[in-house]
DNA sequence: GCCCAGGTGTTTC
DNA sequence: GAAACACATGGG
């Protein structure tokens, strides 16, 4: 089942899903820190998963810059492995660690290109991991453009590249034209996954697709 | 047992 | 450039 043209507008997007899921706030940590090191664990698996290494990190009284840097890469891999790739995100936590601590009292003097730019650098801070940091951490703007959002626009009609880069050049525009706060594009973010979690719970996106209909 | 989950880096055409 | 592959675990 997919809408007949015209293809709605991301703010006709935005209110349908909000109507059916209101929710305020969405990415769920005590500190900006923890956005961070939760944006590098959630890579690929679920997020049930990365509250374990989450947890287990807290409790060990880790959770913080100094205390990640501290660790020994076997330590460090073996706390987190409910997350999965154990130790690749070891090192790739270690290395977005190191850039927070250089970086983030400087964050507000740049850009969002360079910012983003800055995070990209970092080895295990793709487009994905960059934006969530750039959106719910330094409140820049930003769509996430994950597997979840590229799946609801393919059900909406959208002509949707394959890779997160390929669609966010593709379809940025459409992000821009809805003019959106950052704070609803955090919470648009949240929107757009709980809606692929309930559509896939369902087996399908006809309750978002209904949504649509009544708003043109 | 099989498939997927809020990707990224490396290698190889 | 893009495609193929490695990386690892927990839940349905």
């Amino acid at each position: 089942m997919t809408l007949t043209s015209p293809l709605p507008s991301f703010r006709t997007i935005y209110e349908a899903l909000a109507v059916s899921s209101p929710q305020a706030k969405w990415w769920p940590a005590e500190s900006e820190f923890e956005i961070v090191i939760g944006a590098v664990l959630t890579q690929n698996v679920a997020w049930r998963n990365v509250e374990y290494a989450i947890t287990a990190l807290r409790e060990g009284g880790h959770l913080h810059p100094e205390g990640i840097l501290a660790l020994e890469h076997a330590h460090l891999a073996e706390l987190i492995r409910p997350a999965g790739y154990m130790n690749v995100k070891a090192r790739y936590l270690h290395n977005v660690t190191s850039w927070f601590q250089a970086n983030h009292a400087l964050a507000s003097s740049l850009g969002d290109e360079a910012l983003r730019a800055s995070l990209l650098a970092v080895k295990g801070v793709g487009p994905e991991t960059a934006d969530d940091i750039l959106l719910y951490v330094y409140r820049r703007p930003a769509f996430i453009w994950d597997l979840y959002a590229r799946r609801l626009l393919t059900h909406l009609g959208f002509e949707v590249p394959s890779t997160y880069e390929a669609a966010r050049r593709a379809l940025s525009e459409h992000v821009e034209a809805a003019a959106f706060s950052v704070e609803e594009l955090a919470v648009f973010h949240g929107l757009i996954v709980d809606a692929g979690k309930l559509a896939q719970a369902e087996g399908s996106y006809n309750a978002v697709l209904e949504s649509l209909k009544g708003r043109s």
